[in-house]
RNA sequence: GUAGCCAUAGCUCAGUUGGUUAGAGCAUCAGAUUGUGGUUCUGAGGGUCGUGGGUUCGAGCCCCAUUGGUUACCCCA
């Protein structure tokens, strides 16, 4: 038999996992809450139309698709042998496949809205905690599942949106004590003005794809790209001006005016981008012309949240808004703007960062030792009164020796031992013992609780 | 999908140009110590060297294949 084992890109969560991860879903939840946001689910799966074609070529490959059952039907085998064919061609067959794993909360909850929209109550505000999979190879920072939290607004054009938004970003991360990140912002109408202004709106995709690098691969590699993509000197030049905008958030805007602000998306995209940088009180907020974000469907406000330098650990989240993705689903009309938080690269940074708060695996408050048959039937039923008072306890499994009973209790890092012995019988009074300080009171057995309870 | 690196005890890793019975630290268990642990000391258990082939008198070490992990590219949270 073969060693157990979970499918690559996975992982098992531990308790202290578990409790860390909760930790971070829960300061997420609670600003989401206190944004006025609604909770929502989707199912694990989706059906193979519902996402295919919504990420781009290279999303499609990543899709993770489910096998139909009942293949092996005998009466159905030349249609299933003529629909694998198109599966060695790298076509879709619903004979094969017409079921798949949710690639991001995005489109899923595009395909509600666009099946509800005659129940909700617009603008609808839905946040979604989930895990998503993608058939990528997994490296740092990157899994093949992952979960995602997001929060959208649907159904308003209003720049208050993005607003909101960055300020959620802002007091997620503050709190979690994330103070040097940083939530880099553009527009897609300026990204589309550069490339009209370079001569052809549908090089854009190309153009956003090449510098979206600079940072990571320099400006020389960039021209480099946009040459192979099939731009000419000149576009690259009038690209390259595009890239040198440098200086504070006021000359960048400046400057970006004097490149596309007499094209129309362009000032639009200028508008946007100076509306939320002046009202939201994001003070990690950087003005960014080279962020282009890989995801087809954003029209407008598009964000990004990098982690601190320092981690190398880079996105964190991202988001931005989108005019039409319901349409997709058959109902035009409805404009949304969203963001998404990256938990499991948020888990790594805090983890890395050493920020996560003492006293997250504290569980169990209290161990009875076990002295015996008789002192530890004692010892269970004030436990079970302790339990009844909502402290979380536990009694030794055995009469081991004391030493083995303190190292157990260090070792699951419970703060109290409670000690009951015969003599502890007789005057109904216990030694407690604080762990860590070595402090030891003695409480009668009456009071156990109230005394518990307080620390 | 492409490329690099790695795989030896539960964990982290040594292991010389290929040469006797494969080691260390940590962890575990037991004892010193039968109601107050964490330090210390003594001892014990634990391995098909990822798997399968090959070269060789001889392979943990060299070669091939395979599986798993990891890092980078593409792309992305």
């Amino acid at each position: 038999m073969s060693k157990p084992s979970i499918p690559q890109g996975t992982r098992d969560f531990s308790a202290e996992t578990v409790r860390k991860r909760t930790y971070i879903f829960s300061t997420i939840k609670s600003t989401f809450e206190r944004y006025s946001f609604q909770p929502l689910e989707t199912p694990a799966m989706e059906n193979l139309d519902t996402l295919m074609g919504k990420y781009g070529e290279e999303g499609d490959k990543l899709i993770f698709k489910i096998l139909n059952n009942g293949l092996d039907n005998p009466e159905k085998e030349s249609q299933a042998r003529e629909d694998f064919e198109k599966i060695l061609q790298g076509k879709n067959a619903k004979g094969i496949t017409e079921r798949a794993l949710k690639y991001d909360l995005t489109i899923p909850f595009a395909r509600y809205v666009a099946m509800n929209h005659g129940k909700l109550t617009f603008p609808f505000r839905r946040y979604q905690i989930q895990p998503v999979w993608r058939a990528d190879r997994p490296q740092k920072g990157r899994y093949r599942e992952f979960t995602q939290c997001d929060a959208d607004v649907v159904g308003s054009t209003s720049l208050i949106n993005e607003v909101e938004l960055a300020n959620i970003y802002h007091d997620v991360f503050l709190q979690l004590g994330m103070n040097g990140y940083e939530l880099r912002i553009n527009s897609r109408k300026i990204l589309a003005a550069l490339a009209e202004l370079c001569g052809g709106a549908d090089k854009m995709i190309d153009i956003t794809i090449a510098i979206d690098k600079l940072d990571k691969i320099g400006l020389g590699k960039v021209k480099e790209e946009l040459l192979q993509r099939g731009l000419n000197e000149q576009q690259v030049s009038v690209i390259e001006s595009y890239l040198n905008i440098d200086g504070g958030s006021e000359a960048k805007l400046t400057a970006i005016r004097n490149l596309i602000g007499s094209i129309d998306s362009g000032k639009e995209g200028i508008e946007e981008v100076e509306f939320v940088f002046s009202h939201s009180k994001n003070t990690n907020l950087i003005i960014d012309f080279t962020l282009a974000r890989g995801l087809n469907y954003y029209t407008g406000i598009i964000f990004e949240a990098k982690a601190p330098e320092e981690v190398k650990m880079g996105s964190v989240g991202g988001g931005g808004r989108y005019d039409d993705l319901t349409g997709l689903f058959g109902v035009p009309g409805i404009p949304g703007v969203g963001i998404s938080f990256g938990v499991d690269r948020i888990y790594d940074v805090l983890e890395e960062m050493n920020l996560f708060p003492p006293n997250l695996d504290i569980s169990t408050k209290v161990l009875f030792f076990n002295m015996g048959e008789q002192e530890s039937l004692s010892a269970f039923s004030l436990m079970q009164q302790l339990r009844g008072n909502g402290i979380a306890c536990e009694l030794y499994h055995e009469n081991a020796k004391i030493s083995k009973q303190f190292t157990y209790a260090e070792k699951k890092n419970i703060p109290f031992v409670v000690i009951i012995g015969s003599k502890e019988m007789e005057e109904k009074k216990c030694p407690v013992k604080n762990i860590r300080s070595g402090e030891q009171e003695v409480v009668a057995f009456g009071d156990l609780s109230n005394y518990l309870k307080s620390r």
